[in-house]
DNA sequence: ATGAAAAGGGGGATTTTTCCCCTTTAATGT
DNA sequence: ACATTAAAGGGGAAAAATCCCCCTTTTCAT
């Protein structure tokens, strides 16, 4: 008999944070400590050592310190805990990001109870649990190659998060402290990496990826 | 004793779903009676009559049947069902359309516990439920006055999801089976309407307001 | 060390966007 | 019946965005 293994959630909707350690805890082989709204608040757990899960539950979508961060500061400090990481979206980038910053699960908020416990199952026993749409979605990102891998600079993504306000290029420069021309020089290779044509894609490329989130 | 509230729960994560019926079922109080994906599963649970709850929570992002036309067709069709919206975002215009199609009652997902249940006993009690943050936001919305309800009209939306992609106004006109220039008016027209000035302030507002969905 | 990128910037042309003022036709209210 | 308003459209101009080809300086890897 293995003794119990401890998990914390971090989700900023409290409600379902709620709900889902009561659900994890029906499942008796594990047992949730507290669970909190973001990495902050998870940081400050922590500090009190007796504190450290086995498992961490995180999603992905929070304000003031998002999933990615956390694990990534987890991964450093706290490199036992093992992370799953828990989406609405599916999107591949995000999915990407998470896994690089450490996470060893990544699981959609609409699926089923069953598929949680086996998900927590195989990361305890296994040390990672990949569900199928998520191997496909990162197999044809890995197919695709490292060609592919826009990673985007810092500057080019101050630009990106600025070119999503109403302001003109003009503005954009002087707020950069960068010449108009310069500007124009970012925004072509943006086009071309993006396989964009307007500023409008600029801006739908912003949102999808979470480099500018409206509201 | 009164007997114990019949609820269903509308959500299209179904791990949250699963989860907040277990809280919902551990208050005491209540029973849930079951829990589906989104409003066209309901309508096909609610043929068979016995199905028939108190109350319903109903999520509103859903695919599929979203919560707004769920909420409507279902004051139409089982007005004794009581509904409470359940969201993640708090955006006005949301709020607005949700009470306008018959809910008793809006909520964030980042609430505690005890005030879902405090909404819950609310709902059944006294008929309705109105937190704080809810009222501010229809009180300013009210305070504002009809003048400012910008209804957008049919072919109003219909261009500002076209203004969403990459197509040039021009463009625009074509598909719409319109001259440029009428399609100028109605980029004019928005622009005094929304308070914005340029093409990404468009965009911006269409995503905003669920006008254009991006992935 | 040296050639190749990468980062910042310039000239100039073409389209698009944005703005303002104006006309016609159809629907609507009183 | 008549005035008003909404919807579709036009002319023309200024501003912004888009595109293409060019230059310098720095950085960086072989």
């Amino acid at each position: 008999m293995r003794p119990v293994v401890t998990i914390v959630v971090v989700d900023d909707h409290s409600l379902f944070a709620q709900a889902l350690e009561n659900l994890i805890n029906s499942f008796g082989e594990f047992k949730v400590l507290y669970h909190v709204k973001n990495g902050q608040e998870f940081v400050k757990k922590l500090a009190h050592i007796e504190n450290v899960p086995d498992l961490a539950v995180i999603d992905i979508n929070m304000p003031v310190m998002d999933g990615v961060e956390t694990t990534r500061w987890l991964k450093k400090n706290y490199p036992t805990v093992n992370v799953i990481a828990l989406s609405m979206d599916d999107d591949e980038p995000t999915i990407i990001r998470m896994l690089r910053a450490g996470a060893r699960g990544y699981l959609l908020k609409d699926i089923s109870p069953t598929i949680l416990h086996d998900a927590f199952k195989d990361v305890i026993d296994k040390g990672f649990y990949y569900s199928n749409c998520i191997t496909n979605h990162v197999l044809t990102s890995l197919h695709r190659g490292k060609e592919a891998d826009h990673e985007l600079k810092d500057r080019e993504v101050e630009f990106l998060k600025l070119a999503c306000t109403e302001m003109t290029y003009k503005e954009i420069a002087g707020a950069m402290c960068l010449s108009p021309k310069t500007i124009d020089g970012y925004r072509e290779s943006l086009f071309e990496k993006l396989q964009i044509k307007s500023r409008v894609g600029l801006v739908i490329y912003a949102i999808k990826n979470k480099i500018y989130k409206p509201e």
